[in-house]
DNA sequence: TTGTAGGCGTTATCAG
DNA sequence: CTGATAACGCCTACAA
């Protein structure tokens, strides 16, 4: 029994090894007690449970990673912590994660595949078990990091063809529904509100002119398009600028609530009747919509679910299951309030 | 040169061993082109650093972690990640120690002392630099589990006497100030609706009733209380509440920005003029506030400067150094718009 | 059921 | 300026 007697650590905590000696046992099944308590006797476990509550034991997730070769980590990308749309979806991707042992590296992109490039190869350096990241505008360096690192990945938001797993909603769609909406509603002179111009926002205008289109109508005077980010300030902006633009504009989808919100109040404060005079649509459904007044028509979007939903598809793959179908659409749904 | 033949390894990432066998060096030399590059040889170096982009290494942050007895990360824990107050909080935090090579590890308490302490029991396994805590309202074990880590913590949001480190402002003097805006606006039958009632909200009903008790006033029957998270909703619902039990109130301070919006929106759809009728103040100065029709009359709060000061008294602290002072109240200000 | 040996990838230490 | 050696704290594999 040539036991070095193990001196206090580096970091001053409790280590395995100094519970051990307490017990007269050996780290290992100290180890045991916590990972597989199953595989040590009552008698020694019971004990050893006591000394670890005693000493205030704590693991130390930076050896335990380094000798399983896994973090129990999970990266998870989003454009921005500021826009609630991520948060919630933050939320549903976490209480899955959490309850299944996880924990989360929280990166935000602001909105730029470089900074998404930058963090990702951050990240990986912890080796996250999986990683979670916000739609397909990848750049080809983040591609290549994904595929180089075999970390299992599920895209969030977008659906797309390709072989990627992902958990969304099909944003053309919901833009297209949300315009032919405004046209059943006889709506002709609908404009266009852009802003930030992401991915999701180009495939809601994509979706907006289909419809457009598609009865027939055209009416590119009414499209306004700013790539700054969205912001409540910038719709009474943008407002302001269409109708110098486009006077005769009779209802408008902005590409978020956000600017529908601006667009909403500067109505107010310049006494247009909405939707009587201008019709205003947005899109998220975030929680002002529904008490604004008049309440504002939009797109309902499952963020939390398709977090939530991205975050069980992950399990999966990190499992080394293979989810099915690997793509799912979490819809959207069209809710007509009074401003349209 | 007995040198065993690094094998691929484990996670099938490159190390620091396999570039060194590349180069015809060691493993440490390769450590140091990466920590300390003035320690190697123009040449070595040079070399050495093809080899690395070539292959693409990348260092395993546990690995380093175990070996350095840090883990270059922060703890930080917040009330709600779905409250934008706390998500510019983190901006503020996040841009200072990002830039400063931290990673941070971002845990919601949900507004509970004991999910706090699960939460900071779990991140204490990551062995943080430094520890970023909202508020003081901490369960005793929390206490005892951040006194025995010995590791650096700085409480954020409020002020306290005690010796702990903080960054944040008076609560009291904020809902003070508001309520002597009212005041002195001539209002006397000042209500307060307050909502999830953690601590600063307390404080600023403390504030509040204060400013009544110096001005001689007395209105208990416009106090409404709710421990429910707050929301737009939950604001309308208590505007609704308090006029049946205080018709004859004039004027409202609500405890944050999202019960006097619902309050307002309340107002619109009931025809009641704001603030001829009912005046009503926010508190934080959310961006709707501002847009808003009345314009709402709020206490402006600096808390992405919070989170950036916090951050930066923090790294002061990992570095060993002694913050002064170790208190940073960085204040409010009462922004007087339309609707009072 | 328990323990021994050895290694995970990196860095501190000290020698050369 | 470079390298050998020995940790860091935990876990896998195998043995007893």
């Amino acid at each position: 029994m040539s036991t070095r007697k193990p001196r206090p650590t580096q970091t001053g905590r409790v280590t395995l090894s100094e519970i051990a000696e307490r017990v007269g046992t050996s780290a290992i099944t100290v180890s045991r007690v916590l990972n597989t308590p199953h595989l040590v006797s009552e008698e020694l476990r019971t004990q050893i449970e006591g000394v670890i509550a005693e000493l205030g034991y704590m693991p130390n997730r930076a050896a335990r990673a380094l000798a399983r070769a896994r973090s129990d980590s999970v990266a998870v990308l989003i454009p921005s912590l500021s826009n609630t749309v991520f948060t919630q979806l933050l939320e549903g991707v976490r209480d899955v994660l959490n309850r299944a042992g996880y924990r989360t590296l929280i990166g935000d992109t602001r909105y730029s595949p470089e900074e998404e490039e930058s963090l990702l190869r951050a990240y990986l350096e912890h080796s996250p078990d999986g990683i979670l990241i916000t739609g397909f505008d990848q750049t080809a360096a983040t591609r290549e990091l994904l595929n180089r690192s075999r970390v299992p990945v599920v895209h969030m938001m977008e659906m797309t063809d390709g072989d990627a797993y992902s958990v969304g909603l099909e944003q053309f769609d919901a833009g297209r529904a949300i315009t032919r909406h405004l046209l059943e509603r006889g709506y002709r002179r609908i404009g266009f509100l852009g802003a930030q111009l992401d991915p999701r926002v180009l495939e809601r205008l994509a979706g907006y002119r289909a419809a457009l289109h598609d009865a027939g109508v055209n009416y590119p005077v009414g499209e306004l398009l700013d790539s700054t980010p969205s912001s409540i300030g910038l719709g009474a902006t943008l407002l302001d600028k269409l109708l110098r633009q486009a006077p005769q504009t009779d209802a408008l989808f902005c590409c978020n609530d956000d600017l529908a919100l601006g667009v909403l109040f500067e109505c107010q404060r310049r006494g247009i009747r909405v939707p009587q005079q201008l019709a205003v649509a947005g899109f998220n459904d975030l929680a002002p919509a529904a008490w604004v007044h008049p309440a504002l028509t939009t797109i309902a979007t499952p963020r939390y679910e398709i977090g939530h939903t991205a975050a069980e598809m992950l399990l999966q793959l990190m499992k080394g299951e293979k989810p099915e179908p690997a793509k799912k659409d979490l819809g959207f749904s069209l809710v007509v309030r009074e401003s349209t």
